[in-house]
Formats: structure tokens, C-alpha cells, sequence
DNA sequence: AAATACCCTTAATATATCTTAAGGGTTCAG
DNA sequence: CTGAACCCTTAAGATATATTAAGGGTATTT
């Protein structure tokens, strides 16, 4: 029964991965190989601060944060990844090199982790790998980019709303406070533009 | 002279492009034949808001801003490119839909374009070239997420002394109005923001 | 089921940042 | 070479956001 768990979540893992460029039976076979499963308590942690990251994850279920934390001890949300998103932290699995940021577990979570051998692997055997993972990493960058783009030039009420406009799911399911640690505001001033934005209509 | 010009100008990017996956003769080959000179005016556009993207861009000479223009006419800066980078609306290029960013030059600039026909064309016939785009897409990346940290965590002066411990170089000839603009804050308050570190030493 | 930790809100006060306006310096285009 | 456009700075007043403190609600853990 657990096995076939897991082959539930391979297949979702599967038909995420052929979306852009559909898989042989050959590349399908390394893919179901080369990755693990693994459950995460809530608030288990899949990466620490000063640790190397050594794993690319996909979220089959659950939902994690990354963040980092300030010299004040404040926590700052850089990413949250829940079903069907991918998680880690490049800068750190790329360059071997301690991070600096956490991961973790939101809710209990199921996820199928590849390490960057095994990854390397796969590009080197595989390379329409490569295209898959370029076109992760590239929807990645893009809306990394449009929340660049509001953080230099918009309110915190309109990141607000862009926020549970754009990951209606995700608002649903997160705690106010998580969110404006995503924002880059204070719970308290996030209520504020709640209170504000419920007057409004 | 022209064409000795523009023979050392693709050594240059050829250079750039060798450094994580060395190229084979016959790639190299390609990369030449593929990628066309321009050279663009001090103020020239190579992207405007509304069209689509149809080139990814190298810099071999100068210095572009990326930006994006709000409902009340204000630029907000989301990159710059100088020698040896990478720019282009990676939204548009993909989608090849209407993007909403202006790619301008800033100083008078020599760049190196290919189209997104030959670039598929390079990525389905030379495997490789998946994993070096790959690598700069990740490496862009990881800078807009430490971006993305700086805007949610740290104040206007955290991000400018960041900003130019980062990019000494960039920071030097660049105007402070782009700077403010990059940074998302007004030119009039990172004067003042100058001041005051002015004042601390 | 109690205890604890977490979450949401409110409000008063403090701080960061923006807006507007103005003046002088520099660079650029005609 | 000269006017126009751009750039940098200052400062006063306005607005956005943070901080602190407090209370009540909800969920988790014991």
C-alpha cells in the first residue's frame, strides 16, 4: 500500500516533468530511479541555515517557506511551494557551499527528492533534462521577476492584492502572518490594508 | 575592420559561453554563424512595452536598463545589463506574447542577438548549449532571489550600500536617479540616504 | 481538557519614505 | 555654442509603514 502510494506521486511527478518535452520509457525508468521519497512532519525542516543544500525537491503534497532570518531574528519568506511546485535553494546546491536560508514544512508534506549527482547524472545521460530543468528554472525567474517589479514600485495593498489575486490557493490555506513576512510587511500593517481594503467595498 | 571588430566581439562571447561547458569546433561554429552584431545609439530601444521579445541579447559594449513604466508615467528599473551580460524579457521571449518592459540603452552599446528560431534550433541539434543557457538562467536566479531578499528585509540605505559593494562598477556609471529607480525609491530620498552614510564617517 | 503556542486585530506613537518645490550644476542635441 | 534636458541636492510637509502593547480567539500539544 505504501508502494503504491509512492507510485501515485512518481506519476504526478511524471506528468509534471513531460509536460514541455513528453519522456522516453528509458528517460521515465532513471526518473521513477533517481528519485526518493519522503515525508515532512509539519514544521520538519528539509534544509537548515549553514547547510549545504543537497537536494532538489518536488512538493507532491503539503506546503513549505523558504526563508531567511535577519539579525533581528525576524523571519523573511523568499518562496512558498506547495502540490506540483518545486523547491530549494540553488545558490546553495549549485555552488556546494553552506546557505543561508530554511525550509520548511507549513503542513505535513510528501515530497521525491533528486540529489545533485544523481541530477547531474540525469543532464549528462539525458539531455532533454536539461530542457526540462531550463524551463523550471526560467517560469521561476519570470515570476520571481514580476514580484521584483512590485516590491520597487507598488503599495503594500496592491502587493496584497496581487497576492491572493495571483496564488488564490495559497492565501486560502496561509496564515496572515506568513504572508506578510512574503510581502515584506508587519502582520500588524497587513490587518491594517485588510481592515482598509473590507471598508473599500 | 568592421569584421575584425566583430570577430573579436564574438570571441568575447564565445569566451563567456566556454567557461562552464567548453564547445566543440562544429559549435562553435554555429554560435558565430547564429548570433548577429548591432550596434545601438545612446538611448536606442532594442525592446519596446507591447512587443514581443524575438532576440535573447549579449552585451559586448555598454550599458542597458530593463524597466517597466506604472500607471503615473514612473520608470522602475528591474535590470541592468553591462559587457559580458545577459538581457532580454524572458516572459515575452518564451510566451511570444506582447511583454510590458522597455529594454534602452544607456550608454552607446555593441551587442550580440539570436533569435529564438536559432536558439531552439541550437538547443534541439547541439544538447550542450541546454546546459550552458541553463546555468546562466540559474545564475540570474540566484540574483533577483537575493534581490528579492534585500527589497522584503532591508531599508532604502541597506540596499544601496548593498547595491554598490555589489556592483562597484555599475554604481560608478550609472546615474543615482537609475540607482533610486533600481532600488525602488525616490531619487530625492537616496540623496538624503547618501547624506547620511556621508555623515557616518 | 488544560495549557501553551500561535494568530488576528486595534490603536497610539515613532520612523521611513514620498511629494512638491526650488536652485544650481552638467551634459547633450541642435 | 547655446538652449534644453537631465541630474543632484535641500527642505518642508504629507503619507506609508514599523513598533509597541494589549486583548481575545483558535489551534496544537501535552
Amino acid at each position: 500500500m505504501a508502494l503504491h502510494e509512492e507510485a501515485k506521486h512518481k506519476e504526478l511527478l511524471l506528468a509534471h516533468m513531460s509536460a514541455a518535452f513528453p519522456l522516453q520509457e528509458k528517460e521515465i525508468k532513471e526518473l521513477f530511479l533517481l528519485f526518493t521519497e519522503r515525508k515532512v512532519k509539519r514544521r520538519g525542516f528539509i534544509l537548515h541555515q549553514g547547510d549545504i543544500c543537497k537536494h532538489f525537491t518536488f512538493v507532491v503534497s503539503g506546503c513549505f517557506k523558504m526563508y531567511a532570518i535577519d539579525q533581528a531574528g525576524k523571519e523573511h519568506n523568499l518562496e512558498f511551494a506547495a502540490e506540483n511546485e518545486w523547491v530549494s535553494d540553488l545558490s546553495s546546491f549549485y555552488s556546494e557551499k553552506p546557505g543561508s536560508v530554511y525550509i520548511e514544512a507549513i503542513e505535513p508534506a510528501v515530497i521525491l527528492q533528486i540529489t545533485r549527482p544523481d541530477l547531474i547524472y540525469l543532464y549528462a545521460n539525458y539531455p532533454k533534462f536539461n530542457s526540462t530543468f531550463r524551463i523550471i528554472i526560467e517560469r521561476k525567474y519570470i515570476e520571481l521577476q514580476n514580484r521584483v517589479l512590485q516590491n520597487i514600485s507598488a503599495t503594500a495593498e496592491e502587493r496584497y492584492v496581487n497576492f491572493i489575486t495571483q496564488y488564490p490557493a495559497l492565501a486560502s490555506r496561509l496564515p496572515n502572518t506568513q504572508i506578510a513576512s512574503y510581502l515584506g510587511i508587519t502582520s500588524e500593517f497587513l490587518s491594517k490594508v485588510r481592515k482598509d481594503l473590507a471598508h473599500k467595498r
